[in-house]
DNA sequence: CCCGGTTACTTGATCGCTATACTAACTCTC
DNA sequence: GAGAGTTAGTATAGCGATCAAGTAACCGGG
């Protein structure tokens, strides 16, 4: 079928009438166009019971929708938020968490009237097309989500402070406070590892994918430090940053660390589909999980509860982290009173895993 | 920390100089403003090429950016595509499927020059919330997702087709013609079924959420075509619609049908979450998957090849269909030649659960 | 050497809305 | 009953771009 053919396209644009301008509400009404202005935009008390009734009739005989671009251009205002994500491959998307993120920042946003608008681009290219809503005066703040790990990651944060407009960084704290929206990662994978070393384990092994940015660092760091703490010296060979984090390349990394001559007794995973490549390397060698190893994963991805063993992870309050982010950055655009940085516990969710 | 506190406040609104406008590039450049506009709208044959440069390069020292805005409003388009979601409970992005689709049309909207701009709904709410983009000239056109099922989606598809504006259903077809994006669901089903009656199955029950949108319903049908085909007459207590599609629904949905008087010797879940419940059911009952029982998913999600045994599911090319919409709605958009129907092909994976 | 055609621009109106300033009538207070 | 304040509006000027319609210079042909 051809979109161009005339009855398809005939549909598809349908009366051909254009929609309804202010001016057009007023003149049926029979006010000034400002008067309508005056109410589309809640000043109701600057007019009297009866012209309000009228003006209204008249709106919602014409069906008037305000035309948010002319709004735009006349109030420097678009009442859009852009989520910025940055991440190696254009995948974020496709993580549950990552979307489950951006929906709790969709719901605040469209809650106070915004709407969000998406922008990625791939980690590496540099130029401002990441930053084109801000940079275009589509959007009049930004949600930016570096996911993935580079030098890089430097310039687009340097770059979001310079545009000099509201945002806010998603899942990294930095030192010098930015907003910031952040889940306590270090310690959740401290309590993880705490947890494995009170079962007895003392070969402790943690993997990640290649690219690590601060909210995997950060769990590195939680795992380091709880290994330190109990007097046990993390081995190099044992702490391994390899493959896209695919349950393939976890499969890759376990089967390495199982093949070491003094194999770890227990692996940790910087998320769940790494765990679950994890489950599949043990099983290939016979090994029971969690007897002959321990699987620990992160992010509680749905299946970590009915995998068998079920898996033992952590679970991060993404959504309410989406929901304050837009929070953050729509305050600022109000200048509303509010906190620029928020810290949210995770929950360590010990099952049979570990 | 307070975000009207001076220093974050004034860190966070930069030089305080506005940014600058054609007229800027137009003076510095010593050419009118018109002359700019046609630079920047790739009209470069309609000047010298030593103005063409002086204007390239009063725009870079100067970091010109259009302001969408006031293009938009003038030229009566934005350069945005609403992506226009409703489900049952606003938990669309955090199904990777649907993130998946997403990022796909956000490729192509992207690579096209256009914003990708969310808008979501809770089915049921029919205030005009959903459709704001179009009607507020917010977007160019939209691409229209429903899922989750109920009477009320005409009432979304009626609204649609009157707004008059270039539009995409995304997952369904419907009689009309309408422009659509869908995937051979019901083959898919078909096959899988096929698979299973060929391995020997004839009590062969299909479960699904409560909630069954046309993309589920094809499923449904490719099922009961299958049996059909083979004489076998799909018992009524073997179809079950529970739940809200989480894991749990269908362990519940399996113990119940494990609990007949005759049980199923297989099970076909709509969706791969649903799957995951089916194991767990199994497992509980002592059960072997797939020599006591038999189970298949739907949507290769990233853990269905790594379960114990691997499930066998249908994979949906989602992210082709993501890009198929994003350009179909583009091209109405810019009156483009181009199919107005997309039909993907599914790809059935046999693995060891089936 | 004048005419039509091309090239290289400029000018002015306008998109739909909001901000600012203004008017006119009415009410209250001293 | 004059000045101040309130109420209920209107009038005008843009926001930053695009579109349609100019203009001015040059250029080749008869």
């Amino acid at each position: 079928m051809n979109v161009q053919g005339k009855p398809e396209k005939a549909r598809n644009n349908g009366p051909g009438r254009r929609p309804p301008t202010m001016q057009d509400v007023a003149d049926r009404a029979g006010v000034s166009i400002q008067t309508v202005s005056n109410l589309v935009n809640g000043r109701e008390h600057l007019m009297a019971k009866a012209t309000r009734e009228r003006v209204a009739q008249a709106m919602a005989v014409l069906e008037y929708r305000p035309n948010m671009r002319a709004r735009g251009l006349r109030a420097a205002r678009t009442n859009e938020i852009g989520f910025l994500v940055v991440d190696d491959e254009a995948k974020f998307l496709a993580d549950p968490t990552n979307g489950t993120a951006m929906a709790g920042a969709g719901e605040i946003i469209g809650q106070r009237g915004y709407g969000l608008l998406i922008q990625s681009a791939k980690l590496g290219d540099i130029d401002d097309g990441l930053f084109s809503p801000l940079l275009e005066s589509r959007a009049d703040g930004g949600i930016l989500y570096l996911s993935g790990g580079r030098e890089d990651r430097e310039v687009y944060i340097r770059r979001i402070v310079e545009l000099g407009r509201p945002f806010v960084l998603f899942g990294e704290e930095r030192d010098d406070d930015l907003p910031a929206v952040i889940a306590d990662n270090e310690s959740g994978a401290h309590e993880l590892a705490t947890h494995l070393i009170e079962k007895g384990h003392r070969r402790i092994a943690f993997i990640a994918g290649r690219a690590a940015w601060p909210m995997i660092e950060q769990r590195h760091a939680g795992y380091r430090r709880a290994l330190q703490e109990a007097g046990i010296e993390p081995a190099q060979e044992l702490q391994l940053f390899r493959g896209r984090w695919d349950p393939i390349d976890g499969a890759t990394m376990a089967s390495s660390l199982l093949a070491l001559r003094d194999p770890p007794t227990a692996i940790m995973a910087a998320n769940d589909l790494l765990a679950l490549g994890i489950f599949q390397a043990a099983r290939g060698r016979g090994m029971q999980i969690p007897d002959d190893l321990a699987v620990t994963g992160f992010n509680d991805f749905d299946f970590a509860a009915f995998l068998e063993p079920s898996l033992t992870t952590v679970s991060l309050p993404v959504y309410e982290m989406g929901e304050a982010a837009a929070t953050i950055v729509i305050d600022q655009i109000e200048s509303v009173d509010g906190e620029a940085i928020r810290r949210f516990p995770v929950e360590v969710l010990i099952r049979d895993s570990a």
